[in-house]
DNA sequence: TTGTACGCGTTATCAT
DNA sequence: ATGATAACGCGTACAA
């Protein structure tokens, strides 16, 4: 481990030269001890030591991601959303030269910890938090942060990026209407109040009530795979009246259609199904799922970008930024306005 | 930020003292004085800085998890098998009070520098890495580090955890012999030189010579789910003489399934299909996918628990860790030998 | 260009 | 036994 004391000695010039080399200002170093000394560095693949520089720079060029960890003994991880969000995040920090320290969240303290033992530059929640661990955040810690999908109240140092949670809802829903549905289910999780569920329910509600419909079917359930296998049977065993649902995940709309289909009920024919979020799995499935996409290499862009703004600013505009959401129309949806007969048999 | 000198000041005793009780030095310190500072430690919620730390011991604790960048613009978290072996790590890693810091790596360079930068006390190369870059590794780099499923030869820093790709190649063939199937194909990405791929292909040739079986049928293409989908079509117009097809990734084998019955060849009436690594998809899909296991959390835990010995020991046995497969029988494999007509109508 | 102090926590030495 | 003092690790800032 080479250190700049010693390539000054090599070079027998003091510390600071080569220091100076080493950070471009070359207007304070004759060109002949630039040369002399890059060679040297360049030979002894010296690296800095960035503890060294955090120490007096008070900063450290590291940027922490953090994520809620296991739930109900899940890794987070195998959450294709989050694992692909964390990737293009990573990728956008990896850009502009930062580190990325991860961390699994169990306890808010241990992140507060974390941010501070590292002198963080900044940090992103991937996943909602918990409005008491926000209240400790904003009074422990220091730097700038952005957290996803989260609809807490930002200020400068605490942002917000999240998608069109309102859009998305509404605009599944009126698909669903525009093909002549009117029995419209809306599937979530509802155990936890969640900003970002309330607002797609509005969309959703919006939507019906604009076609005159003031009755809703909410179905509460978890959103993976097996639970929505339960919903689907449910459906095909006649225990809703509905001739369509919209869930708030994918999986939990594949569940669904496995559900149904295992029971002698048909996804398109006998139950129109819309999902959200676009994962991978919608068009390996059969059939492929039409669902509400989310533009997650954006969305990972826009908050690399937002809190490096933070960081370097430090007055940024505390609008949360709101990403888009389109509908993706596969095979799942069922026009039955006229003529063509949806529902189950009864 | 308060700071160890401050604590200090304030319980009118000296940094050191202060050190001794943060460190559980209890015998250098009286049991009132304990109290006290640990009292102003408390309220003040005093974190010790980690660069200061790492300055003078030469070391982090932290571990840096580093990963294959995008490949043809993929973002590699998509992966599931990447990311869920990610989860994994990370959770292992975050129980022993260990930091993770993650890099996507494309020019090894930049991971070396991530290293020597940090003063990182250990690696872990979640991909297989090219052969120069390991030269280089060796020649650079000065922590301990792990290599997954590589089979580059290993010595006390230098570590090796993989899983038994011979087996896997070998039982997956087997159950398909036993199943009556004698024409069998192996699908794979052969287009780099990787040795994962070679001893599963050497399991796949022994268990067919074990049966009599000198010829096979080596089909060579990238593994994605879109490249199933083409080998799937040619299988369904007898492109190969085939009743069954062993994918090396269950993103393939899942792609051949769907490649085949958009062309009129039912898995598996007309083809049996084994795939690699039991993603959660195996059971989300139609059939679902007979296919040969990984313990992902296994490999993680010796992944770390390895590293950490080489870390702390520093002699480590330097034979490379195999980590047990095994077959999941589901739906994916027809037995054709004797009145179960198989194949492919002509 | 260079000397020197500084940032923060640890280790080693010394005093009571 | 308890506690204090000093030096150290590595890079940066500022005065000289």
């Amino acid at each position: 481990m080479i250190t700049l004391q010693q390539i000054a000695d090599e070079a027998g010039v003091s510390k600071m030269t080569v220091s100076n080399v080493i950070n471009g200002r070359f207007d304070k170093v004759s060109n002949q001890k630039i040369e002399l000394i890059q060679g040297i560095i360049e030979k002894n693949h010296y690296v800095p030591n960035l503890s060294a520089r955090s120490l007096v720079k008070h900063q450290s060029r590291m940027i922490a991601l953090l994520v809620n960890a296991f739930v109900l003994d899940y890794n987070v991880f195998k959450d294709p959303y989050i694992s692909r969000l964390f990737g293009e995040i990573e990728t956008a920090i990896r850009a502009t030269g930062y580190y990325t320290i991860v961390q699994t969240v169990d306890n808010i303290k241990d992140s507060i910890t974390l941010l501070r033992n590292w002198n963080v530059d900044g940090a992103i929640f991937l996943t909602p938090q918990k409005e008491e661990d926000m209240e400790l955040l904003r009074r422990q810690a220091i730097c700038p942060m952005v957290f996803l999908d989260n609809y807490y109240q930002s200020d400068s140092h605490f942002l917000s990026v999240n998608i069109d949670d309102y859009k998305g809802g509404y605009i599944a829903t009126k698909h669903l209407l525009l093909n002549g549905h009117r029995k419209i289910a809306f599937a979530s999780y509802f155990g936890e109040k969640s900003d970002v569920i309330s607002t797609r329910l509005k969309g959703y509600s919006d939507a019906l009530r604009e076609f005159g419909i003031s009755e809703s079917c909410i179905i509460d359930t978890f959103t993976r795979y097996e639970d929505g296998m339960s919903i689907g049977r449910d459906i095909a065993n006649h225990k809703y009246d509905i001739t369509a649902v919209f869930a708030t995940s994918d999986h939990l709309a594949l569940g669904i259609i496995k559900g149904c289909s295992l029971n002698g009920c048909i996804v398109p024919n006998d139950l129109s199904v819309i999902g959200f979020d676009d994962l991978d799995l919608c068009t390996i499935s059969t059939p492929e799922l039409t669902t509400v996409a989310q533009d997650v290499h954006d969305k990972a862009e826009e908050t690399v970008k937002l809190l490096l703004r933070a960081i370097s600013e430090d007055e940024v505009s505390r609008a949360p930024i709101t990403c888009d959401v389109e509908l993706k129309v596969r095979q799942t949806v069922q026009n039955i306005s006229s003529g063509n007969q949806q529902g189950l048999k009864s």
